[in-house]
DNA sequence: AGCACGCCGACT
DNA sequence: GTCGGCGTGCTC
């Protein structure tokens, strides 16, 4: 077993395979699959995983010996590793990025250059170019234009090219002093020093007083003695310097009072019962979690991850990145405390890497965090648990184009244990598989203590125009904000942006300002001046003329939170708003301020958009007000419905958790759209059927799958002939059962100078689809890159621009 | 992806 | 005649 088969860090096409290495004599037994080694490869040397080990190979004749491990122990399991390879199947990706995405960001290589002087004779060309040292940065050597003078040294052999494999982040360490001198000898020491030694002495006086195996240096140096005296004990051999890892701590200064299992109600206890027998018998199964808002499903999560802590296994909880708020971490860290782990993007790079460590070490055995959370490396899991299983955001929209829910379900039938699904707007596809009992579903119906939901009211904004009422705010929303400013409760008012934001437009031409590389209109950023293009980043001053017919009735149109801010302050003066949007959470940790103001009672009114739909529960919240219900009703998703469904019916739930009964206004131009009307009534049930018959008829999820074929390229007419070879190539190897739609431009037909086109594939079931897709890959790859031209296939795609 | 090898135009 | 442009193909 002294070759190894390695994945290299090298994402294409060609080089997405195994490549065999010998393992050098020293390392043998050391090198194990799973582990990331430096691997020479062609001329550099690079970060690659071990897959394998085995005894012989088909290249025997030009095998190359890898170069070191970059992994003490390994850091994907078997079942990672295997995992791996069914994702990049299953979304078609290279290998590589699959691993990588197991992974935190710091363990992806970083790669620097640097050159060795090989020639020490005399040369004052080589000292000039050297500066005197042996070597020197690839960087430096650039600055300072030297490159090609390098490059013909090396030719002739008086220098050398070294290839760097570096990780991202370091272990954060601090030095630690171990007492190795037994007491007696100590105090001798102490009396034997001599009186000007006064800083020792303070260090000795300390450590007979707390008599410790071993001290950080932190806890030395606040004796007041200087690092020279506590070296100049571990001279005279009281101390042993070590580093000792520390993890860098984000929640270090915070405090969690410990909370214990609340009783359940009879609901509850109804539908935590199935879920904790298949904990104890170790079966996979699917569970759906359907609960209306505030019907208490985080403490079922919380007693069932109880259960499977108690059995001595481990958990994962997978929040959306939305929703992992303080509130939401508050209450795991409080249940479980230093046994959870916490992974989500505003963690940096070393505090992620901190917290996956603390997994792998199984110093933590529940992980609370985002999509890739459900990579947690644990080797005994007992439960994977998805709160909002209806999000979005856990479809990762990058390579790998992976769901969550697919790989939490793969990894629990290996560890033979459940999945729960948690939502009280289950998606389509999740609610149909309960319907047909691929999942099991348990019902939630009631609000803890038989709270009632909400009273709703829609109101529609047409009327309100007609009446002469040209204000944002309806006169019933306007009536009852002052009700709760008299009354000293707390109001969200939320703001739907997505899919309808600030853009530029002339009044007297209807010129509408686009970016020049996209065809999609520039969006107005107010606190820049600016128009910016979303996909490109292109962005310009705010003209005072219309570029198109000089007129000055340039405005700008949509609403954005800025702007509802200034009206709120025009209507109530005295109002005390909190707003909430990417331009006041832009830094680390403003988020959770601003929720710690307007909980503590010091505002009035939160105003937000999406960031405040999900998991607040605030008791003095009775009132929710919805700006905009059907903003992104138009946009060309055939999710469109369902999501405004699930975000109305989300942010409604915030009203009336608590003592006080909760109202809520939904402003809206389209009264009579089921969506609004149903999550009006908190109706999902009617919702789903009305749903299921708007699918059924355009054949989509979950009747049929999908599958989306982008192509784009700088040339209209190649981008378009393109696709007609790929969509005919793909029908002729598929059933006449799917249909396809295309080829047809994309939702943005020009994205970065580039146009798009697209080609959507419904099926029910295509066992050939995937090997044409990957034949596809294959095949035109070469010619796709030589060409210029970019594919991208996304197979149960959730984003269909 | 990088990097080397290799085959044709503008310079000393 | 050579330097160097980037097209082509390989990496165990």
């Amino acid at each position: 077993m002294n070759i190894a088969t390695v994945i290299v860090d090298v994402p294409a096409l060609g080089t997405d395979k195994e490549f065999d290495y010998l393992v050098p004599k020293k390392w043998l037994g050391v090198i194990e699959p799973g582990m990331r080694v430096a691997v020479p490869f062609g001329p550099r040397t690079i970060q690659g995983f071990v897959t394998g080990l085995k005894i012989d190979s088909p290249f025997s004749n030009k095998l190359k010996e890898l170069k070191e491990p970059l992994d003490l122990t390994p850091v994907l399991n078997e079942e990672l590793l295997a995992l791996g390879e069914w994702l990049a199947t299953d979304t078609l990706s290279f290998k590589i990025s699959c691993f990588q995405a197991m992974l935190p960001a710091a363990m992806k290589a970083k790669y620097e250059k640097r050159f060795r002087r090989i020639n020490m004779e005399d040369n004052p060309f080589l000292d000039e170019l050297f500066k005197g040292q042996t070597e020197i940065s690839w960087k430096t050597a650039e600055e300072q234009n030297i490159l090609q003078a390098i490059r013909e040294e090396i030719t002739k052999g008086n220098a050398e090219v070294i290839y760097d494999v570096k990780s991202r982040a370091r272990k954060k360490t601090v030095k630690v002093y171990q007492t190795i001198m037994d007491n007696e000898n100590i105090l001798a020491l102490f009396n034997s020093l001599p009186s000007n030694a006064s800083n020792q002495k303070k260090i000795l006086e300390y450590v007979l007083k707390v008599q410790s195996d071993q001290y950080t240096a932190k806890e030395l140096s606040e004796t007041g003695a200087p690092q020279s005296s506590i070296q100049g004990l571990v001279k005279k051999g009281v101390f042993h310097e070590k580093s000792e890892e520390v993890y860098r701590d984000p929640f270090e200064h915070k405090q969690f009072a410990r909370t214990s299992p609340l009783p359940l109600t009879i609901e509850q206890n109804e539908a935590i019962t199935p879920i904790l027998s298949t904990i104890e018998s170790e079966q996979y199964e699917t569970f759906l979690l359907y609960g209306v808002t505030g019907s208490g499903k985080t403490e079922i999560y919380l007693q069932s991850i109880q259960k499977v802590l108690d059995k001595g296994q481990e958990a994962i909880v997978l929040v959306p990145e939305i929703s992992l708020t303080p509130q939401m971490v508050d209450r795991f860290k409080s249940r479980f405390g230093d046994d959870v782990a916490v992974l989500h993007s505003g963690l940096s790079i070393g505090e992620k890497y901190d917290e996956w460590r603390k997994v792998q070490r199984k110093e933590a055995k529940v992980v609370v965090g985002a999509r890739s959370a459900v990579f947690a490396p644990f080797e005994n899991l007992g439960i994977i648990i998805i709160d909002e299983e209806h999000e979005t955001s856990y479809k990762q929209e990058e390579l790998p184009r992976y769901h969550a829910r697919d790989v939490a379900i793969y990894r629990a039938k290996h560890h033979d244990c459940p999945v729960i699904l948690g939502s009280a707007t289950p998606s389509l596809e999740t609610f149909a598989r309960a319907q047909k009992k691929v999942y099991h579903q348990l019902t939630l119906s009631k609000r803890m203590n038989n709270r009632e939901l909400p009273y709703v009211s829609i109101v529609d904004m047409r009327e309100e125009m007609r009446d002469g009422n040209r204000s944002m705010f309806s006169r019933e929303l306007h009536e009852k904000l002052e009700e709760r400013l008299e009354k000293k409760e707390q109001t969200i008012l939320f703001l739907n942006k997505r899919g309808h934001s600030s853009f530029m437009m002339c009044r007297d031409c209807g010129y509408v300002m686009q970016c020049p590389h996209c065809d999609i209109s520039l969006t107005y950023h107010q606190y820049t001046n600016e128009m910016k293009c979303h996909y490109c980043g292109y962005n310009t001053l705010v003209p005072d003329t219309c570029p198109e017919c000089s007129s000055n009735h340039i405005r700008y149109f949509g609403t954005g939170t800025q702007k509802v801010e200034e009206e709120l302050y025009k209507i109530f003066p005295e109002a005390r708003v909190v707003r909430m949007d990417v331009d006041t959470t832009g830094r680390k940790g403003a988020h959770e301020k601003l929720l710690e103001h307007f909980q503590s009672g010091n505002a009035d009114i939160l105003l937000g958009t999406q960031m405040i739909a999900k998991g607040l529960d605030f008791p003095n919240i009775t009132l929710v007000g919805v700006l905009s219900a059907d903003t992104m009703l138009h946009l060309p998703d055939f999710r469109a419905s369902e999501k405004t469904f699930q975000l109305l019916t989300q942010v409604s739930g915030r009203a009336g958790r608590h003592e006080l009964k909760g109202e809520v206004v939904i402003q809206t131009y389209t009264p009579e759209h089921y969506s609004v009307e149903y999550s009006g009534m908190q109706d999902y049930n009617r919702f789903y059927h009305q749903e299921m018959v708007m699918r059924k008829v355009g054949s989509y999820p979950p009747f049929y799958y999908l599958t989306l074929i982008t192509i784009s390229h700088e040339d209209l007419m190649k981008t378009v002939s393109t696709t007609e070879k790929i969509t005919k190539y793909v029908q002729s190897r598929i059933s006449d059962e799917a249909i396809i739609l295309g080829p047809v431009a994309s939702p943005i037909p020009r994205i970065n100078n580039r146009y798009r086109y697209q080609c959507l594939i419904k099926y029910k079931h295509e066992p050939e689809l995937k090997p044409t897709l990957q034949k596809v890959l294959e095949h035109y790859g070469q010619q796709f890159i030589k060409e210029g031209l970019a594919i991208s296939i996304d197979v149960n795609p959730y984003m269909m621009m």
